[in-house]
RNA sequence: GCUCCGGUCGUAUAGCCUGGUCAAGUAUUCCGGCCUUUCGAGCCGGAGGUCGCGGGUUCAAAUCCCGCCCGGAGCACCA
């Protein structure tokens, strides 16, 4: 037991990161793209960043990677969604910097490449271009002079070249064995009079492609531990260009693979944009995303993302998730903190004759826990009478039991079912007996002392019912569970309450 | 065209770099039990893998090397 816990212990830590001792302070960032709220997958960058800068008490850069207003156009409110979502998860960011704000620099360093002929201005049509860099020949442009290209560089910023007219290369290997590094873009046009940038509108129109910007930006802001998918590892080929020219050295780079989520999950931040669009999810933050805003409505913990990035850790092997998986960590950090209370779905009356009394259950909060208090659950006897809720599918049960407990109240003995209404009778109150007679515990509701809800599925899906009046307690945001049926997240009161659910 | 990665209980994974303490850990699933009360949470216990295939190195290999087979992911004036 000792040792396990030792084992547990140890497992929770991040390994090191290399090379730390080159450096006065670890530099990390998180670069993400504002077209889209954060995911799930994106966690993994944040939390690895963030946790190794704190553990080797450096810093965090958060930075806005917003050079395409076209096809990966960015949105002003996902800027302060990303905020919004990182602060959730629990990071804290030392520096900020938006790269549609940082034009300037970037142009500046375009003409130091060009200067040093390590830069061209390219005019060729992409097509052909692409046909020459594939047998690995240079293209017409490659050898004109820096005064030549300078020029062109001008007259690019001044506007004289359309879309796809005119790009800016950055001189690499024409034999690199990957083809896609060859002569990479660093800057291409794009017409933001007809895709104005969500910040500076149409002010420029030449733009930095991602490699361009980042390779840069990292060296500037002093980055010194690079922390991203492997699907970047293509680009540090390019990256690695451009410092040689620039006679920098590089950051250490960290690649770690992809999350997968099983059979028709996406992750595509394009795809769920467009399905959303189409109608097909009600928001960013509809159940059946793997959105950080979806996460959190559902109830799920940023701390139990955080142990799961942190078991998981760094390799580079694709890892594929089951949402099981998350919902186990979620269950450990939610289960001790939940408060318990009786929801029944699908309810169906419950007649019980000749109950002795009324009732007054005190139910615990927690059934561990004492702390956490206890509620109260009244029932009223009027000449023997006392009207309750049970669920459906408990029906079931007692039909083929004949009896069963009502948890915390009394047993009951079935007499008989009919279309909407199941009518029992008082068998006895011990808890003792029921033990004997290995009675299923079902929950019940007063039929007049319960209130509306519906909770809103995973897979979108709804189901009604009621809750125990004592759900006037919960706060929204707070995470309880309904006995048998779940853990869910109180979303919102107004003539009903609404639940999200997590997982069971 | 190029690059990267994987093949370990039903499922998802850890371990592999720094060979032995690994007849292999964890989660989930399944089964059984417990709980003054959750057939659906929790707790306890159990079942279940000989580590893709073949060969090699070694006193010793899931761990190193070679070959083979199968599978996954990614890159291109997107980030």
């Amino acid at each position: 037991m000792l040792a396990r816990r030792e084992r547990e212990a140890e497992a929770k830590t991040l390994p090191p990161l290399p090379n730390v001792d080159k450096y006065k302070t670890v530099v990390t960032r998180y670069a993400p793209n504002p077209d889209f709220v954060l995911h799930f997958g994106q966690a993994r960058a944040i939390y690895l960043s963030h946790d190794y800068a704190r553990m080797y008490k450096g810093r965090f850069i958060l930075r806005f990677e917003d050079t395409d207003p076209k096809n990966k156009k960015p949105v002003l409110e996902y800027y302060d969604a990303i905020r919004e979502d990182i602060r959730w998860l629990g990071c804290r960011w030392d520096e900020e910097h938006i790269q549609s704000l940082r034009m300037p620099i970037y142009y500046e360093y375009a003409r130091k490449l060009i200067e040093l002929g390590a830069g061209y201005v390219c005019t060729c049509e992409a097509k052909t271009f692409k046909q020459l860099v594939l047998k690995g020949e240079p293209c017409p442009c490659r050898g004109l002079t820096v005064e030549e290209n300078l020029e062109r560089w001008d007259r690019m910023l001044e506007g004289l070249y359309g879309e796809g007219e005119a790009v800016l290369r950055v001189k690499t290997d024409l034999n690199h064995p990957n083809p896609s590094v060859r002569e990479w873009v660093a800057f291409r046009v794009i017409d933001t009079s007809r895709n104005p940038h969500p910040l500076v509108g149409d002010k420029y129109t030449v733009w930095p492609t991602y490699h361009f910007a980042n390779g840069l930006d990292d060296h500037l802001m002093g980055i010194t531990h690079i922390i991203r998918g492997k699907e970047f590892l293509s680009a540090l080929d390019r990256h690695l260009y451009l410092y040689k020219h620039f006679g920098w050295r590089y950051p250490e780079a960290i690649h770690y693979g992809r999350w997968m989520l099983p059979k028709g999950g996406t992750m595509s931040k394009s795809k769920i944009l467009k399905a959303i669009k189409a109608g097909l999810f009600k928001g960013v933050d509809d159940p059946r995303l793997p959105t950080l805003a979806a996460l959190r409505r559902r109830g799920i913990q940023p701390e139990a993302i955080h142990r799961m990035i942190i078991d998981v850790g760094v390799k580079q092997a694709e890892v594929s998730l089951s949402w099981e998986n998350l919902y186990a960590y979620n269950r450990q950090v939610v289960e001790p903190r939940a408060r318990r209370l009786f929801f029944v779905h699908d309810p169906v009356k419950l007649l019980v004759h000749k109950t002795p009394k009324s009732y007054e259950a005190k139910v615990r909060f927690h059934p561990s826990r004492p702390d956490m208090g206890y509620r109260t659950i009244h029932v009223k006897a009027e000449d023997g009478l006392s009207r309750l809720l049970i669920c459906k599918d408990d029906v079931k049960l007692l039909e083929s039991r004949g009896m069963v407990r009502l948890m915390e109240l009394f047993n009951v003995r079935l007499l008989k079912v009919s279309e909407d209404l199941v009518e029992v009778e008082f068998l006895s109150e011990g808890y003792g007996e029921a033990r004997r007679l290995r009675l299923p515990l079902i929950h019940w509701l007063p039929e007049d002392r319960c209130l509306k809800a519906r909770v809103v599925m995973p897979d979108a899906s709804e189901v009604e019912g009621f809750v125990e009046d004592n759900v006037a307690q919960v706060e929204v945001g707070e995470v309880i569970q309904f006995e048998r049926f779940g853990f869910v997240r109180l979303d919102s009161v107004d003539d009903e309450y609404v639940f999200y659910y997590a997982h069971k």
